[in-house]
DNA sequence: GTCTATACCCGGATAGAC
DNA sequence: GTCTATCCGGGTATAGAC
């Protein structure tokens, strides 16, 4: 009796759920190709389904991106949540949510470039900006402590913070930080350390403008 | 008698610089397709001549984006060169250069993003890692005077800064700033803030790690 | 819901004439 | 250095059978 976990791809055949399968096969695919050279007709070849199949589920092939898309915001969430349940002082919650960032961003490359690079129109897909919601909402909420209620300087902060993980997240990517478990560590920890900093100066985010 | 400045693209032509006009003619249409969607075919079309015209001067489509990334980080570093001679103040200096980063990235979209999210193999091309190298250099140099000859702790508060610029022109670019010049000059100030909150914790950026 | 088959378009790249 | 012509491969999307 053919345990059904065990089907090879090549199989052709009914999938209960050809959607889920398509959601992560375009996930495997986009990790080994890339985001730019992902292609429906390669995961359809993949999945052994006919390239006509994901039309039954979606309309467009930027509708599976979209799907991914939502996952992956769900999926970060998930990986930021333990950083914000860990630590009880902000300061350092805050940096540890950053530090989750970069780790994020390194353990799912893929997904992290279809988030941020791959250019595709979050406008025209609501559920996207819906999935992004919560995360955006992690760093504003935990960040309210350390501004003693005022709101400004509460979304100074966060988008500052934001900013600081996003930057070294993409300098761990594109940048000369070199490769491998010890460079995110390292980008992680520069991260963290960075919104140390960003806190400890927290009130020069609200000062006078700088000179132009 | 006609001017030849007043051609139009679609006369056919012999160009006094057709390798020139190539990299024009592709910033352009990367600004209006995105970079993901250039084409060597389409920019010819553009420029009247045959498609197999730029491969006298190019041998393949990567290399035309190479030689247009070179052309941007010079761009790139025109563009800081000004803050790095206005201000005599380090910090300012600093938080100038990140302010101007932003702008750039605002002004030159197309590039920037053909820099940082084009996926380009930049170890194929030493040219542009060459091209790159002022840049980084600026950001080391002006940050020198901060830390007392600590080379340890210039890398790290480098390392820092460029990170908040680039995450600041991401949010700029692709996140919740909305558009427009009022746009801009907030996710520059922004940016200039965050840098002279990182010039005024940096001790913290070589404390000891945060919790993990 | 999935198949087969196909129409269509586009991009990359090369050969050989001028 | 540029042209014309062409090959090749690949992707998107649809029609219609099962």
């Amino acid at each position: 009796m053919p345990n059904p976990s065990a089907h090879r791809k090549r199989d052709r055949y009914h999938y209960g759920d050809l959607r889920a399968a398509l959601i992560g096969a375009a996930i495997e695919l986009m990790g080994e190709r890339g985001v730019r050279n992902f292609s429906l007709a390669e995961v359809s070849r993949r999945l052994g389904v006919a390239v006509s199949a994901p039309y039954a589920h979606f309309a467009e092939r930027d509708d599976l991106l979209a799907a991914v898309a939502v996952q992956a915001y769900q999926l970060f969430y998930a990986a930021l949540a333990p950083a914000i349940e860990q630590f009880s002082d902000p300061a350092d919650r805050l940096a540890g949510m950053a530090r989750s960032y970069v780790r994020f961003a390194s353990a799912h490359r893929p997904l992290f470039e279809l988030l941020y690079t791959a250019g595709l129109d979050k406008s025209r897909y609501p559920e996207i900006e819906a999935a992004e919601q919560p995360l955006v909402a992690a760093f504003l909420d935990c960040v309210h402590a350390l501004c003693d209620g005022n709101e400004a300087l509460s979304h100074d902060l966060a988008t500052a913070v934001e900013a600081d993980a996003h930057g070294h997240a993409m300098a761990l990517l594109y940048g000369d930080f070199g490769q491998g478990d010890i460079a995110v560590e390292e980008a992680a920890d520069r991260a963290a350390r960075a919104t140390l900093a960003l806190v400890a100066g927290r009130q020069l985010l609200r000062s006078s403008p700088p000179p132009a």
